[in-house]
DNA sequence: CTGTTAGCGCCTTCAT
DNA sequence: ATGAAGGCGCTAACAG
């Protein structure tokens, strides 16, 4: 691997000269520039970015902490953070935490050892471990989605999740449903309540009945929407019309409605939420919240870009709109 | 930011004491490596990587070279790769490159420019550009499915595509079928010559009739599904059997049969390749051939590791065993 | 416009 | 077992 030695060599000038040829073009005579592209050329010669990222402090990476790489959904924020990053000269390093805080400890660790210049998170936990909370204060950190639970603020780039679900409730509630179940994700969240929140607004302000037992699962997955059906089914009173937290919780559900010999949305009608690309593909194509998901993923990027940069952030939360998207899964309510 | 400088002068030692301290503790004396320890915590130190990095040559990263992030299928693959990179003390630095050979060649490049030690590559491209092949030479890489076309010879990761489109064939050929027609993903590929080799040999044996019009297609996406299926439509020779090159298309495929008034497996059997997650939750279920992705994902980064260790390959080829799943797309085949 | 000179933070001989 | 010193490859003043 050539150096930047070889380069001065070939082209008879120093290193400084053939260091600003590169990152500082003007400030080089053309002649001298041209000397140097060709002993560039010739060499074979790659700048090594280690060595120019001690100088600078600076890695041009930043790391994203996905809780589960198997949400589709998150995968369409990765995509938008790979390409608004790859557009402004950042790479993306990839950590996969599962919710382990072990994990996000060590990824979110990689800000302090100088490999990384900021952190994207797709989770409320606060990432670092306890030893290195002192540290975080002025880490450039986002979160997308959830608001990360610390003394410190950090941005965070979300839904409306509150209003999305006063929309799908009214939504169902046009339809002349009355008796409604939640299958939720992870509870233990903003998102939980907001949507929640969202949901029992709209039934109180209608007058109609909800109680907790109607809530069931805990984890955004299909078999979470599979086994919430059939822990619903089980119930004395029945729902006609389920919220899903996510897609994947309501394409296990649908499948787990029919195989109960029940119609969506004759029988029970579900709605979802995320809007992933496979939804409108399922029969019934789904009634969900579509999030812009590679826009947040953008946003997140511009957002912690600027706190690398420390310019000042106008706004430490930024609120993306949601789309209610009707198909078919969502329909008149049994007997009504 | 604090340096070992600073942990020197609070544990009272030298540098190279310290580091010693951290890389080869057996060389301190237990009491020195007390003290540093102390001094470290006390100081929030956190080696810079970067530096360290610059000496030593390695980065203890790999990069992924993805051509399409949405494709759920790659990022099973990714989930294994990531997975067992971190095990293994490795980042993973995500390159989505959509097929694009500017992108390819700007991320095959950071292992010239010592930002990454290695590459996994999901496409059959040469990732480098013109100017860099020549230090191509011995870069640590490996392609996961698709062989790379090049002079140099790197490793592969992949699945027997032409014994598995025989069992599909002989498969549906057991149901009756006779008339069959295949939507394909990316064409100029070998994965594509292998399946399709795999299918006209069967077809060959049962002396069944099968010409180039039934093969439309082209990209790996639900679109390219119900593009393919309104082609076949119109054609005056319609399937009894449609093979889907990837489990995606196969949804869309699925889909728009169903629009146009069809029933699958009724009117229709339909094969998909991948066994995507979702692939068992649609209607009707999807026969298809699972593929190992995520432990194809961790063969690769055995692999490049082995590569970047210069220990020697047994076997530059490895082929990983697929799994016919018989779901219910499949049926017998009309008037048979 | 260009060269010289210090480092960036760490690792690694070479002495002690 | 420890310290001193040089250098990894590059950048950034400071001169000229």
């Amino acid at each position: 691997m050539s150096t930047i030695k070889k380069v001065c060599q070939l082209a008879g000038v120093s290193t400084a000269t053939v260091s600003r040829a590169l990152k500082n073009p003007s400030m080089v005579s053309e002649k001298t520039r041209e000397k140097i592209l060709k002993a560039i050329a010739e060499s074979g010669y790659r700048p090594n970015v280690l060595a120019s990222s001690i100088k600078t402090g600076k890695t041009n990476t930043i790391v994203v902490l996905v809780p589960n790489l198997s949400n589709p959904f998150f995968l369409k924020i990765i995509q938008g953070i790979e390409q608004a990053a790859q557009e402004s000269g950042y790479s993306v390093l990839l950590g996969d935490t599962q919710g382990d805080p072990a994990r996000e400890n060590e990824y979110a660790g990689m800000v302090l050892s100088n490999r990384v210049d900021g952190i994207i998170h797709l989770d409320h936990s606060f990432p670092f471990s306890d030893n290195d909370a002192a540290l975080a204060e002025a880490v450039p950190m986002v979160s997308v989605c959830e608001r990360i639970v610390s003394d410190i603020k950090y941005p965070v780039i979300e839904l409306d999740n509150y209003a999305a679900c006063r929309a799908l409730a009214k939504h169902l509630i046009s339809y002349g449903h009355q008796k409604f179940a939640v299958i939720a994700g992870q509870i233990d969240s903003q998102i939980h309540r907001d949507r929640l929140g969202g949901i029992t607004s709209v039934l109180a302000e209608e007058n109609i009945a909800f109680n907790d037992d109607m809530i069931v699962g805990g984890e955004y997955s299909i078999e979470a929407g599979e086994k919430g059906v059939n822990i619903l089914m089980s119930r004395h009173e029945k729902p006609t019309a389920i919220f899903c937290f996510n897609d994947d919780i309501a394409i296990g559900a649908i499948h787990e409605i029919k195989k109960h010999g029940l119609k969506v949305p004759g029988d029970i009608s579900v709605v979802g939420f995320d809007d992933i690309k496979v939804s409108g593909y399922i029969d019934p194509p789904l009634t969900t919240i579509h999030q812009p998901a590679s826009e947040m993923g953008r946003k997140a990027v511009e957002v912690v870009l600027k706190q690398i940069r420390k310019e000042v952030l106008k706004k430490d939360r930024e609120i993306m709109q949601f789309q209610l998207v009707e198909r078919e899964s969502t329909g008149l309510a049994k007997n009504s």
